[in-house]
DNA sequence: CAGTTCGCCTGGGGGC
DNA sequence: TGCCCCCAGGCGAACT
């Protein structure tokens, strides 16, 4: 489940490997992942492109190419892999770009949910339409803790929940939010709008040191995903509560529970996060 | 209008 | 061993 350290280090590999590449051709073997436009539209806009700029919004991939930009959701396991053009497409492969040094940028992706978008390059990227509900990205410099204080003032919802609203904040997926509610020492079931000001600055930074660090690890490996491109993340060995049910809290030696809070996982230490 | 439910998908795990 | 069922989970759309 790419999040945004995940999403940033496949953006990051993804540069080195195919930027100034050009596609050839596309060729599209599962329809629905491409989502703003027709399947015809998508691969005429995209052949003869050269990669030029690459960017991230919370978890979108934007690919600025020589007239479209190319937007990428990964969901839940999308992932990509660059292959010799040789042999044949494993079965989750459902997006083929042949490029121009006789690769092929392949997009795997086991349970289809992930999203393919393009738009003119003309087009201010705020506006494209898969970015309407997306919010300030994590490390967007604009964005200072009186925003989401703003925000939490009129919401009933908890704090993990608030989290993984990526229309407020972007880029934070069930992982982080139960590794930044643990840092802030907070319940992820607390109120939004009981907390203070001073909880809003330790969550944004909280949010802010995790996801670096987490990148600076190459993200998280968990269950079935990995990143791309044979790359395993190591974040995982710094995970305080996530994943961890039943085991020792590396602060207090009580251990870790898991319930559902707003229909996900939720994993915390009683006793070093207070419910607000 | 804000909050909740549903549908999209498939592999993996539990139950038997 | 094998089969069935259920579940996870990001997100938008539909619904309340």
């Amino acid at each position: 489940m790419p999040e945004l350290p995940e999403v940033e280090t496949v953006l990051r590999t993804l540069e080195k490997q195919i930027k100034g590449k050009q596609i050839l051709d596309v060729e599209v073997l599962y329809e629905r992942i491409v989502d703003n436009v027709s399947v015809e539209q998508f691969k005429d806009s995209l052949k003869n492109q050269t990669f030029k700029a690459f960017k991230r919004i919370g978890k979108y991939l934007i690919f600025e190419l020589d007239q479209v930009s190319f937007v990428v959701h990964l969901r839940m396991e999308g992932k990509f892999y660059i292959l010799q053009q040789k042999e044949a497409f494993d079965k989750h492969i459902h997006v083929v770009f042949h490029l121009s040094d006789k690769t092929t940028l392949q997009y795997h992706d086991t349970r289809k949910f992930g999203r393919m978008y393009v738009y003119p390059i003309t087009q201010p990227i705020r506006s494209f339409s898969a970015l309407r509900h997306v919010g300030y990205d994590v490390f967007d410099e604009k964005l200072i803790a009186m925003d989401l204080y703003r925000v939490s003032r009129n919401k009933t919802v908890t704090l993990k929940q608030f989290l993984l609203d990526q229309s407020i904040l972007a880029g934070i997926g069930n992982i982080y939010a139960n590794e930044i509610c643990f840092r802030v020492s907070l319940h992820p079931q607390s109120r939004v709008h009981k907390l203070s000001k001073k909880d809003f600055e330790n969550i944004l930074r909280a949010s802010r040191d995790i996801l670096a660090a987490a990148i600076q690890a190459g993200g998280t490996t968990i269950r079935s995903y990995t990143s791309s491109l044979g790359i395993d993340g190591r974040f995982q060995l710094q995970l305080y509560v996530h994943n961890r049910a039943g085991e020792v809290c590396k602060v207090c030696a009580h251990h870790i529970e898991k319930k559902q809070v707003g229909g996900r996982g939720t994993y915390f230490c009683r006793q070093c996060q207070k419910r607000k």
